[in-house]
DNA sequence: CTGCCTGCAAACTCTTTGCACGAAT
DNA sequence: ATTCGTGCAAAGAGTTTGCAGGCAG
């Protein structure tokens, strides 16, 4: 899904929902496209601030909800008490992350055996998903030896 | 591991590490065992206080972390900004957990091929895995026709 | 015009911390 | 006796909310 795709997406969720078009909403969208890595809300209110000084921290909070609801982002909950946030450019992937404890990155890892697990647990305890996550702490064996992480390209990495 | 032994773990660990096992520590404890259900540090305080009076959520805090330290609590974020902890009986098991997004249940199922996938992403990504954290938010069909979740007899089973 | 949307700041929730007193060894 | 542990209350981090004014449709 391209950045031009995600943003008719939100535009359309926010219509579709009788919500308004607002410059703050937009900067908010164009700031979170804007990222390479995860991002914190508050990192995502200085980057919307970059291009809309008037966007405000409260804002920021109350346009996440409408963005990860229209499927163009996407929350992760690492257990830090701190929420990340990614452009979501494949809404029907099933992601695991790994989280670097060394150097804090989180690494996005394809894991389409998700679905399986999913529908397992579905069909013997008769439940129906609705979500699930999968994250692994892990110690980067090359962070120790050459300083940094290598393992960014493994970000696409299918397992 | 019964409680017994959960308890002479506790205190061996606070002796290994030069802690004292002071009366709040052991009522803590003790009120941490006495729960069936995942608890939170506020109603662990509130039963640690039934126990102990004296026991103030500070200690509560403070002493956490040595329980889990222990390996007789185990810690499970399932992303509410709200930490519950549930006594260890198998510190060896690899869990992952169903939510209930219904009735907020939380189920722990063995769910032992976790190993597997902390292998894979260690030898294909060059990480040596710390923890893993596997969890499916889900639907509880029973709960809209019957009014119940019925699956709390599910926490055994393996998947 | 109408009423949703906004910024501001205060409130809120959960957790951590500084301090002086108290208790375990 | 010494040192660690404790309760209290305030601080801290992240997020949410009430309010009066502002702008999209």
């Amino acid at each position: 899904m391209s950045t031009e795709d995600a943003r008719v997406k939100f535009r359309t969720h926010l219509a579709a929902q009788g919500l308004r078009v607002t410059n703050q909403r937009i900067a908010i969208f164009d700031a979170a496209f804007g990222q390479k890595e995860h991002f914190t809300a508050e990192e995502l209110l200085a980057h919307a601030r970059a291009i809309d000084d008037s966007v405000s921290r409260a804002t920021v909070y109350r346009t996440l909800p409408h963005l990860i609801g229209s499927g163009v982002l996407r929350e992760v909950d690492i257990g830090k008490n701190l929420k990340y946030y990614l452009p979501n450019t494949d809404s029907s992937a099933q992601v695991a992350q790994v989280i670097c404890v060394d150097c804090d990155k989180i690494f996005e890892i394809s894991a389409p055996f998700m679905s399986w697990y999913g529908s397992t647990v579905s069909s013997k305890l008769g439940l129906t998903p609705v979500s699930q996550r999968l994250q692994v702490s892990a110690h980067c064996d090359s962070l120790k030896s050459a300083g940094v992480c290598k393992h960014r390209a493994a970000v696409s990495t299918q397992i």
